[in-house]
DNA sequence: CCAAAAGTGTTACCTATACACCCATGA
DNA sequence: TCATGGGTGTATAGGTAACACTTTTGG
C-alpha cells in the first residue's frame, strides 16, 4: 500500500472527528444435507469483500444502515439480497462496538441472526462473490466476523436446547425424525428417538397433519405441522412501530 | 417554538442526509428496603431532561457514544456519573433502532442494564436532576424508555429464574434469607425457605463464611459469600440467553 | 416459656432417560 | 421374509415442591 504512513495519520485525525459509523451484519443459517452422510449440516452464506480493508476475504452479509429502514428491516433486506430468501426467523444478536474492529473509521455493527429454509433454489443462488460455507469449518473471516458467527452459533444451540426454534429451519410439513435430525445437527449429539418423539407430541404447538411422507425405504412416517405463534411475542417487532425515543440527557 | 414549520422542514432534510446518531442508555437496578414492609424493592435512577425534546421528563441515564470508549465503557461511565457507583454487573440489553424514536434526528440507542449494591451513600446521591424511582411504579418517561425498562425487567427476571445473578444485588456477605428476599422481590412470589436453602447450599459458588449475622430478633443466621466469577470478559456478558426474548419471526 | 426465624428430614410427584419391544413398509 | 426406521410401553433416577419437624435465639 502506497502512502501508508500518510493515510494512517489521516485516519487518526478522522477518528477524532467523525462519529462512529453504524452497520448491520447478519448471520444466516440454513441446513443442507451433508454430501457424505446425508444428514443435515449447518451452512451460512458469506460475501467476498471487493475492496479494502480485508479485500478478498469472506465476510458476513451486511452494510451501512440506510436512513429509511429500521434495524430489523435492514437485516431482512441484507438477507434477501444475499440469499434471495425471506427468513422464517430473524432476531437481533448483539451490538459489536470495540474500538478497533475496523481499520480506519470506527464502526459499530449491530448483528442479526436468521434461520431460513433449505430450498435448493436458494442455495443455488451463489456467485463469485456470494458463497455458502459449512458453519463448523470456517476459514479466517474479515474483521471480527468469526467471533460474531461463533456467538450466533452459541445462541442457536442455546435456543435449540431450551426453546422451540428447530421448525424454522424446516418446511411447512415435516416428520418428527426430521426435527430430531435438526436437533442432532445443531447440538452435535445423538438423541433418543423414542423420548424425543414423546416430548414433541406432548407439545401442543406440534400438530399431526394426517398425511404421511411417502417414498421412503421403510414405514412411512407421519407429517406434522408447527402451529406455534410465529409472530408477536410482546416484544417482537419492537423496532418498527414505536413511540418516539432518543438517548437521554447529554451530560 | 418560533419558526416551527421552517425547522420541521429542515429536519426532514436533515433526516435524509445525516447518518443515524449513536447513543448509549443504561437501566440501573438497585434494591432498597420498602418503607412500609421493610422488604427489598427494585429501584432505578433517572435523570431529568433539561432540554427539548421531552424537556422536564425523566429519562434513562445515557448520552452519545464518545469516540474513545467501547460501548461497555460508555455504559459504565454513564452509570458512574449518575450514581457514583461501580456496577457489580453490566450487560448489553438491546439495540433500539426504530425510525421515530426521537423527533428530529434519528437515533439508535444501545441499551445496557446494570446491577449495583444498595449502599445508602449511593442512593443518597440525588439531586434535582437525578432521582431514584421504584421500578414497578414508573411514570411516563421520555422517548421509548418505558419499554426499555420493561425489557430490562423482563431480562432481570429471566436471569433470576435461570441463572445466578441475585448476588450482584447484595454486598459481600449475606444470609440465605437475604438472597431469598431478592428472589422474592424480583420474581414477586413467595419461595419455600427450606427448599431454597437446599438449592443454594448445593451450589458450590455459595460458600459459608463461618460468621453469623448478629443483632436480629431471633436465631442468628449464617453469613455466606459468593465465589462465582464476577469479571466480565471481553464480550461483555456472553451468558445472555434471552430465551424467547426479542425474537421476531417473519411471516 | 413463647414467638419466630434458622435449619433438617421426609415424602410425593414429575420429568428426563434408558432400553425392550411391537408395527409397517419396501425390496 | 428380512432389514429398518416408525412408533409404544415401562422401569428407574434425579430433581422440585410441599410440609412436618427440630433448633436456636431474643424478649
Amino acid at each position: 500500500m502506497t502512502g501508508f504512513m500518510f493515510s494512517e495519520a489521516a485516519n487518526v485525525t478522522e477518528r477524532r472527528q467523525q462519529p462512529p459509523a453504524l452497520a448491520i451484519s447478519t448471520v444466516i443459517f440454513a441446513l443442507r444435507p451433508s454430501a457424505s452422510s446425508g444428514r443435515p449440516v449447518l451452512w451460512l452464506p458469506l460475501v467476498r469483500r471487493i475492496r479494502e480493508p480485508f479485500r478478498d476475504h469472506w465476510a458476513l452479509p451486511g452494510g451501512p444502515l440506510t436512513q429509511a429502514e429500521s434495524l430489523q428491516d435492514a437485516a431482512a433486506r441484507n438477507l434477501q439480497e444475499t440469499t434471495g430468501l425471506v427468513p422464517k426467523y430473524l432476531e437481533q444478536l448483539y451490538a459489536f462496538g470495540g474500538l478497533h474492529r475496523s481499520p480506519g473509521q470506527r464502526v459499530v455493527s449491530i448483528a442479526y441472526w436468521a434461520l431460513v429454509q433449505p430450498t435448493e433454489a436458494a442455495l443455488a443462488e451463489e456467485s463469485i462473490n456470494v458463497k455458502w460455507f459449512r458453519a463448523d469449518k470456517l476459514q479466517q473471516l474479515a474483521f471480527d466476523h468469526n467471533e460474531i458467527v461463533n456467538y450466533a452459533l452459541w445462541r442457536l444451540r442455546n435456543k435449540m436446547t431450551y426453546g422451540t426454534i428447530a421448525y424454522h429451519l424446516l418446511g411447512e410439513k415435516f416428520t418428527l425424525a426430521q426435527v430430531r435430525e435438526v436437533y442432532e445437527a445443531v447440538l452435535d449429539r445423538a438423541l433418543d428417538p423414542a423420548n424425543f418423539r414423546r416430548q414433541l407430541t406432548a407439545d401442543r404447538q406440534i400438530e399431526a397433519t394426517g398425511e404421511y411422507l411417502q417414498g421412503g425405504k421403510h414405514r412411512p412416517p407421519r407429517l406434522y405441522r408447527y402451529t406455534g405463534a410465529l409472530a408477536a411475542d410482546k416484544y417482537d417487532n419492537f423496532d418498527d412501530d414505536d413511540l418516539d425515543g432518543k438517548a437521554a440527557a447529554v451530560p
